[in-house]
DNA sequence: TTGTAGGCGTTATCAC
DNA sequence: GTGATAACGCCTACAA
């Protein structure tokens, strides 16, 4: 292995004069650093990263801990927050969560092992008696709901007022026995399932609808096949439908999906709403119309507090930030009039 | 921050001894590692992750590049990686290479830094000329063809076999007038699209079925948004369609969508096949039709392979291996019979 | 079964 | 503008 002080034999300078120059420090003789230059490429020097990292105390990689990256919208999540992140010259190492508490306890463990300089947390486990877990010295973003109190900085969606847009869009467009697929266990906790369903509430309300509990298909998980079952059931069950807000866009596929086992058709029938505006959505027959809370904000913004409280290392501590994306109702033919 | 001295003293003990207790050494006192482990509990003492890279020259961590984690396929192939990967205690970084030949470069460059053990690398754009490249001294797998002679573990799709079957299943289900939707540029350069296009070709010569160039329909890249223009091209153009495959799954979700636009029934007067058995398949409507090469197995496969590179360091180098997946044919409603 | 010495490759500090 | 020195925190040898 060809190490620093192999370049700078080789170039009649110091490993520190070498060192300078890999870190484009501002004081070296132009024609000092073009003959470091020469002896790095000629044999083909690289830093050693390990190295480098235990002498400044900073690995150049984040973490970014999320339930699945085999869901789309995590995927394109992702993919924004790698984007972003090198932007940032960092690198993003992706946890699988599986949407359990305890996949969220390891995420953050790693960091502490301080294998990555910062944590973006996708929390969909962890609940307000997790306060204290939170509040460690190192940088951590969540993306999600505010649910602590603790100083953390956090991103979240519009998730009340983008519902309560859904539902108002599908009554704008004459619907009256609107369902909703959903998590379950609304009002509980402070979660997305019950943060949607208090925006789906406020928009019957606003339109002087009487909420109809039958209407509410709960699905244990936010996943495609669960969103087909509860579908299935709505049609089987007693109370009319004629529109269904699905609490994300992959629920609405699979509802999409078992709208069509039992031949009901969309929109003709019933008009179909998803949250999150996947880029699926735009494809499937019908085209789903969808709430788009600009993930490519929310990511930018995630990584840039993120990469803000690494700088501020020992400094003084700024105030935990909050940002709430803004909105746009998609239509596409799922609600389409007639 | 709390070191491994610390721990050390708190416990009366030498610093390896905690060491050894870190590293499950076995000749250590049971009532020592008690005391051990109960100092680093009160201290909350972490391994500093970097200083352990550095001694033992290892990360722990593995690369893996692929063209983008936001297309469905590679997101599941991603899940599917970091699943592998943790059995055997490693963890996965997502490279991204926007499918290009400098995206694919820097991915190595990484490697060559030391920042990961190993990488995967999803070819794309890396072609015959770059084998060079690839001739390194850190342990490599591709995934995808075997492009090159060097010695490089490869895994790989039954991209001829596969694609003969599905267009074998569509003339099985009658289909006479079959389009293939494809990258194009077939037949130039070995890679998914060429060898697919070879199992599209053979599969007509054997059932008899002249090839009709106008029926090929090509797609710049692999998106949703191409397979959709390639239908909507094939429907307008003047040659009769009675079968679609698509060089993907994701393009064929698109060709569905293309067909729609113009009024064309799937799976009557059109049937639609792809290829990769994404998840998404099963919830289009009409549901997709596909090849599936056991992403699980292959992604198994990469793992172990570059796991006992890993291994091998400065010993005896083993020959590379090769694998190819297995393959079933997966038939849902889009090339049902009628 | 436990401890001692030394160095992995880099960069911060401060001197020149 | 350049360089000597001293860590950063851990683990591989070997000794006790």
């Amino acid at each position: 292995m060809v190490t620093i002080q192999d370049v700078a034999k080789a170039a009649g300078v110091s490993a520190m004069t070498v060192s300078h120059v890999l870190n484009d420090h501002p004081h070296v003789r132009s024609e000092t650093r073009a003959r470091v230059l020469q002896a790095i490429a000629d044999l083909d020097y690289r830093v050693n990263v390990a190295a480098r990292n235990l002498r400044t105390g900073r690995t150049g990689t984040i973490g970014l801990a999320v339930p699945e990256v085999d869901r789309p919208y995590f995927g394109q999540l992702a993919a924004e927050i790698i984007a972003a992140a090198a932007r940032h010259n960092l690198k993003v190492a992706i946890e699988q969560t599986g949407a359990s508490r305890e996949g969220e306890l390891d995420a953050l463990a790693l960091s502490r092992n301080r294998l990555y300089d910062g944590l973006i947390l996708s929390t969909v486990g962890l609940g307000p008696t997790d306060t204290d877990l939170l509040k460690v010295d190192y940088p951590i973003v969540i993306l999600g709901e505010r649910i602590f109190d603790g100083p953390v900085d956090h991103v979240a969606m519009p998730n009340v007022e983008g519902a309560r847009a859904a539902t108002a869009h599908l009554i704008e467009r004459g619907c009256r026995h609107i369902a909703l697929v959903d998590g379950g266990a609304q009002g509980e906790e402070v979660n997305v399932s019950s943060l949607r369903y208090t925006g789906y509430r406020q928009a019957l309300d606003e339109a002087g609808i009487t909420f109809d509990p039958r209407l509410v298909a709960p699905t244990a998980r936010f996943t495609m096949e669960g969103g087909a079952a509860a579908a299935r059931r709505l049609v089987d069950g007693e109370a009319d439908v004629d529109g269904v807000f699905c609490v994300t866009d992959t629920v609405a596929i699979g509802v999409l999906r078992g709208l069509a086992d039992r031949g009901v058709r969309v929109p003709g029938e019933v008009k179909v709403i998803g949250f999150d505006n996947i880029a699926e959505g735009a494809y499937t027959v019908p085209s789903l119309s969808s709430i788009d809370p600009d993930h490519s904000l929310m990511a930018d913004t995630a990584v840039r507090f993120l990469a803000r409280r690494i700088k501020e290392k020992g400094g003084k501590r700024e105030v935990a930030r909050e940002f709430v994306s803004h909105f746009t109702v998609v239509a596409r033919e799922s609600t389409a009039a007639g």
